[in-house]
DNA sequence: GTAAACCCTCACGCAACGTGAGGGTCAAGA
DNA sequence: TCTTGACCCTCACGTTGCGTGAGGGTTTAC
């Protein structure tokens, strides 16, 4: 059982003396005892803690949600965290690729990175998904959306061909499983289900498994949504919105 | 010749108003007019600017790096810019490749998630960045990790592969142009040397065309670097140096 | 025995705004 | 004309995650 000073602990991981003060400031990694002067001492679970807290923020949370998460199912916490990070290097390959074609053209004028598409872009002109928009909205009051809620990425128009084929092609998939009769909570489903999940995570918002329950709740009691997923397959939506309660039901 | 309020400007930008009476407030962009009531007024070259300014914060300069880049060499702050940006990817993919790994091994095995050989994994022994490689040093020699060090696996073999075989590719076809008897200078010359330069900015660490050409004599001057380059292709090594060199001349 | 190297607790500073507070301004409708 | 609501204005304090001293004890090494 060894014990560290702040000194000892800031070097060994990286991070300033005054980072662990603010730490245990806020609560967030408190020593487990102090000297007789005064000085904190910390043991090796503290040591475990101040690892698993680095590494949540590496990951890109807050205090507050590490804090949190260092409560919660690390899984739970791991699986968020992933689905963050992919959005965020979906979000910098559409940035690198538009600042290599601006590079690489030859208009250089006054104002930089700028294609048509650019402007476009950054000022949302162009219409996004409708139902995004409309799901976005309706979840931005949630904890969940407000806690994640960076701003949604500005695709381009191969982005959204991409996001189109691969949404299109999870519909397909799940179409050939209801046609052939499997039912909703078989795991072929299930594994559709989660990859739904995480193609909407992956390009949309942040679509925790309690999210998509609720999407999958509106895609039969809001027609626009029933309508535009049963122009695939009749009575496909249904199917999806079966599909999601199931894995719900298996979670828990 | 339209002129704008901040409201005006700001739902077209997604930005609140606030974000706009910061930037009158530090001087980023300030309105050409006011009303006699003092409303502030934009103009189309405000709304120019704006767009430049929205566009390097996205890329994720500072506001006071953007006061400065908005003077500057829009090419060159593009390349700096892209640079960090696929930097940031490289690293982000990274976390999420073993991010992927922990959950689905904690998945199938059961076991606890998040032990200390997992925290390590995600940033792992692959990092650009030198400094915490050092860390994951000095975090491995504590009490703690040491009684529950197991090897980790090396997750990021194929990290290393990929590095290897970008570079080699690059070695192989100067390799070719030199033996096809291609000046260092030539254009095709030209274009690797600046293949080069990003692959080692984009692995490495940010390499600056000052920092290629140090590099690009040492090529020649320390002994090790000409063998190790030589491997692939007798003088490639100062063919290499040469052409590094003629890039910089090109530009001044 | 003293100097260097730690440690402590305030407490203000910074970036990039968010979020009211308290109060004018402007176009539209009763 | 008067009021209502949607704008606009300027303070000015709050937030996050620490940096950076200020002023002052404590430990350790020579």
């Amino acid at each position: 059982m060894s014990s560290y000073t702040v000194g000892d602990l800031a070097s060994m991981a990286g991070i300033t003396v005054r980072t662990m003060h603010h730490y245990d400031k806020i609560g967030l990694l408190s020593p487990s005892s102090r000297t007789s002067s005064g000085y904190r001492l910390y043991d090796d679970d503290d040591v475990e803690r101040l690892r698993t807290i680095l590494t949540y923020r590496e990951l890109g949370l807050s205090l507050s949600e590490t804090a949190r998460a260092l409560d919660e199912d690390p899984e739970e916490t791991l699986r968020t965290a992933r689905d963050r990070v992919l959005r965020q290097i979906v979000r910098l390959e559409h940035i690198a690729r538009n600042l290599t074609t601006s590079l690489t053209d030859t208009g250089m004028t006054g104002a930089p990175a700028m294609t048509s598409e650019d402007k476009l872009a950054v000022f949302g002109d162009f219409d996004p998904d409708e139902h995004t928009a409309e799901v976005t909205q309706r979840w931005a009051e949630t904890d969940a959306y407000k806690e994640s809620a960076r701003r949604t990425p500005t695709y381009s128009a191969s982005d959204w061909e991409h996001i189109r084929s691969e949404n299109d092609d999870i519909y397909r998939r799940l179409a050939e499983l209801k046609d052939a009769g499997a039912p909703a909570s078989s795991p072929e489903a299930q594994l559709l289900v989660e990859e739904h999940r995480r193609h909407i995570s992956r390009w949309y918002y942040d679509c925790t498994p309690e999210i998509h329950a609720g999407l999958g709740q509106m895609y039969t009691s809001d027609s626009r949504f029933t309508s535009s997923i049963d122009a695939t397959n009749v009575g496909l939506a249904a199917y999806l919105s079966e599909a999601i309660a199931a894995s719900l039901d298996d979670r828990s």
